[in-house]
RNA sequence: GUGACCGUAGCUCAGUUUGGUUAGAGCGCCGGGUUGUGGUCCCGGAGGUCGCGGGUUCGAAGCCCGUCGGUCACCCCA
């Protein structure tokens, strides 16, 4: 073996690639079905996109970025995210109102590589901007929530948040830090640089957080409005009869979340990265991005891991049809198949001059449901057909076999 | 970036404890048994620089050192 794919990627192939293909076919029905449209946009981005949007902070824009020089000098980085892109892209249409979007594909950050998390990994997700409704938030909550349910992901639940805004955040932070810096004795050493530069981050932190367990919360000190936007939503996601939980702790890594915040968590997986899915609102990230304000709450789910929750039975695509050619009627079964693609019928047939028992095994392997066969019979028009679960075979003519196949 | 564990056939692994002659199994793959019939069964076959490099030794898959790769966890996040 001379070559493998780099750390941290992943070669997707048949058969569990079927898994994967059903999932992005169920998330473009369920983001149809709530109004989001498809969206297609640059895998890479100028890197002060990322560094201003998700924020200098961040794990994400200080060692995790894929950055590189293009031959024009220009900074460019793979994203890490999709969100800051979409924002990106609408403020640079110059259009108004509002957009729902929803989008799917690779995302790319320098870790280590561990179970659920890779360097190359795959998200499905939505923004809904323009809008500052808790109606967006809730509705934006559900539909990640009836997408995962529908998948198939187990031991769902759904963590919801609020983390204030930039009115209130400020003096809820003063508090925190006060709060910590009475404490610097029982904080780690990551805990400790927090402090000064994400303070709420030490709220989740595996190491801290059992011994800060009065630390004040973000959601007993939001603003009047704030708590009124975050009422709205968890009211919203009642009625809507979408399960939640109230997670104080729960704070994001990226720094343009405010107001809700929330991750779908799949309880049920034994590794460490059971989040499959979060996201939240960012109403100042437009202009953390040098535009104009423009609201907005979404999420990104984690296709990765989604997979990992999955059990599923991995078996090639199967096939309407083998056809086995006998002796040298190899030209008739190529013809034979031709049709019968044409005719919209999965159809495979060996092309290695195999012995008919060969291609008959190749046919249940493939999970053929009809077996033609191509002999002497070609010369009067007709052709075997025989139906692989029962056995059963019968001489027809061969104008009759693409209905033959579409009889059940 | 830190730590732990693991690298033998396409896959899953045995063999390493006590170094010894041509390195094994199951599954998968290919062929035959059925000169035109699969899924079961029987027979046969192909396929391995034992991750790589160096060292110790009469002799290394096995012991020592290094290196690369993988996995899991920390960190962080989807």
């Amino acid at each position: 073996m001379t070559f493998r794919a780099p750390k941290g990627t992943d070669d997707i192939l048949p058969p569990a690639s079927r898994t994967w293909r059903r999932l992005l076919l169920m998330w473009e029905d369920w983001a149809a079905r709530y109004g989001y449209d498809l969206v297609l946009l640059p895998f890479f981005e100028t890197t002060e996109v990322f560094a201003r949007g998700v924020g200098e902070s961040t794990e994400v824009v200080q060692k995790q970025m894929y950055t590189f020089e293009d031959k024009g000098g220009r900074s460019l980085t793979l994203r890490p995210e999709g969100t800051a892109s979409v924002v990106r892209a609408f403020l640079e249409t110059g259009a108004d109102g509002i957009l729902k979007a929803a989008y799917s594909g690779a995302m790319f950050r320098y870790e280590r590589p561990q179970a659920g998390r890779r360097r190359q990994f795959y998200q499905v997700g939505v923004e809904y901007l323009g809008s500052r409704a808790a109606a967006a938030d809730a509705e934006v909550i559900e539909l990640g929530y009836r997408y995962l349910t529908d998948a198939g992901v187990p031991g769902l639940s759904v963590l919801v948040n609020s983390i204030g805004d930039r009115v209130c955040r400020p003096a809820y932070l003063e508090v925190l830090k006060e709060y910590l810096k009475e404490r610097r004795a029982v904080l780690c050493d990551d805990s400790l640089t927090r402090l000064e530069s994400n303070p709420m981050r030490v709220l989740d932190c595996k190491v801290c957080a059992p011994r800060l367990s009065d630390a004040p919360s973000p959601v007993d000190h939001l603003c009047m409005e704030c708590a009124t936007h975050y009422d709205e939503v968890r009211a919203a996601l009642r009625d809507m009869d979408v399960p939640y939980e109230e997670a104080p702790r729960l704070v994001r890594g990226l720094d343009y979340y405010e107001r809700t915040a929330f991750e779908y968590v799949a309880t049920d997986l034994e590794t460490a990265q059971n989040a499959v899915g979060g996201g939240g609102r960012y109403d100042g990230l437009a202009e953390l991005l040098g535009g104009k304000p423009v609201p907005g709450v979404g999420f990104a789910l984690g296709l990765d891991r989604m997979v990992l929750t999955l059990f599923e039975v991995e078996e090639l695509e199967p096939l309407d049809v083998y056809i086995v050619v006998a002796g040298d009627r190899r030209g008739d079964g190529a013809k034979l198949a031709s049709n019968l693609r044409y005719e919209g019928i999965r159809t495979d047939l060996d092309v290695e001059g195999r012995s008919v028992k060969a291609q008959f095994r190749a046919a249940d392997r493939r999970g053929a449901a009809t077996a033609l066969v191509v002999g002497d019979e070609w010369d009067d028009g007709r052709v075997v057909v025989k139906d692989l679960a029962t056995g059963r075979q019968e001489v027809i003519l061969k104008e009759e076999v693409a209905a033959w196949t579409r009889r059940t």
